[in-house]
DNA sequence: CTTACAAGCTACAGTGGGTAGAGGTTCAAG
DNA sequence: CTTGAACCTCTACCCACTGTAGCTTGTAAG
């Protein structure tokens, strides 16, 4: 039986985040002592490793619940867990791709604005300058 | 004089959050129509322009309220915006770094899933299995 | 057995960067 | 003059936590 406490230290989580995760329903209400303190065993140890697992990689809330979901139900299959790793897969690639972009459009703009050592600073230029910029708007970086 | 809609319009922001940057400091209030409607003129245009286009680039609104804060002092310097920028690039880069590690973990982790292609899928044991991931706790994707 | 104090408790507010909706008013074209 | 699209304010919501205030409990040392 583990305090609160202890799970966070163990898990890299902090104590108001298993307490948020027990709000939202990720994870199970658990014992309490007398004095009306959590009491945690090795499964909830367990479920908040995966759960910090799977945040670690990037999965959201919902499609870690769904995880937990399918490795809940006894028949769950493989095929559905597949699908959701992909998905995610997917969206860190597209994001990769949005930052890529970014970082290639600050580099450019601060060659431009080292060009002249001396006089006024091109970034705000830049900035300013919308036609210079492949705008597509929506940004979702 | 423009009307809050036209603005949205020409620069790819919705209404709500024009009235958001106003709310927060961003954009000047504007004039109004006798019926209370807000009208802008074309300084307005650029700034709110500006302030799309870095957002495009990742900056924070705090970044770039430094940014502006520099702009509308006649005697910024370049050095201090040269110092923003290049935050901004360090932190796109740090973020690329984390992604693509995310994307190599997920890759991993689907490449030994579909070993197996019968039976039982692999994903679920590695987001269980703690060990083997490279763990730093705390993400920041 | 008492005391000290770390660790626990609940409840609520705030973060960033907006977005959505309700319910009402104004503007401009026909 | 009428219509209806666009505007207005205000409030609440999103994600995934984090922090604070004010209180109670558990535990180890003396």
């Amino acid at each position: 039986m583990h305090a609160i406490g202890t799970l966070a230290k163990r898990t890299g989580t902090k104590v108001q985040t298993i307490r948020y995760y027990e709000q939202i329903g990720l994870l199970p209400e658990p014992g309490r002592t007398e004095g009306g303190q959590r009491r945690y065993d090795d499964d909830d140890l367990d479920r908040l490793a995966f759960i910090r697992h799977a945040r670690q990689l990037g999965f959201t809330l919902e499609a870690i619940r769904e995880l937990l979901d399918l490795s809940d139900n006894p028949g769950w299959s493989c095929a559905d867990v597949d699908v959701i790793a992909h998905r995610q897969l997917k969206e860190v690639e597209a994001r990769l791709a949005r930052l890529e972009a970014l970082r290639k459009e600050l580099k450019r703009m601060l060659r431009e604005c080292s060009r002249d050592t001396v006089s006024d600073c091109r970034v705000l230029e830049v900035l300013r300058d919308h036609s210079a910029c492949l705008a597509d708007h929506g940004t979702g970086v």
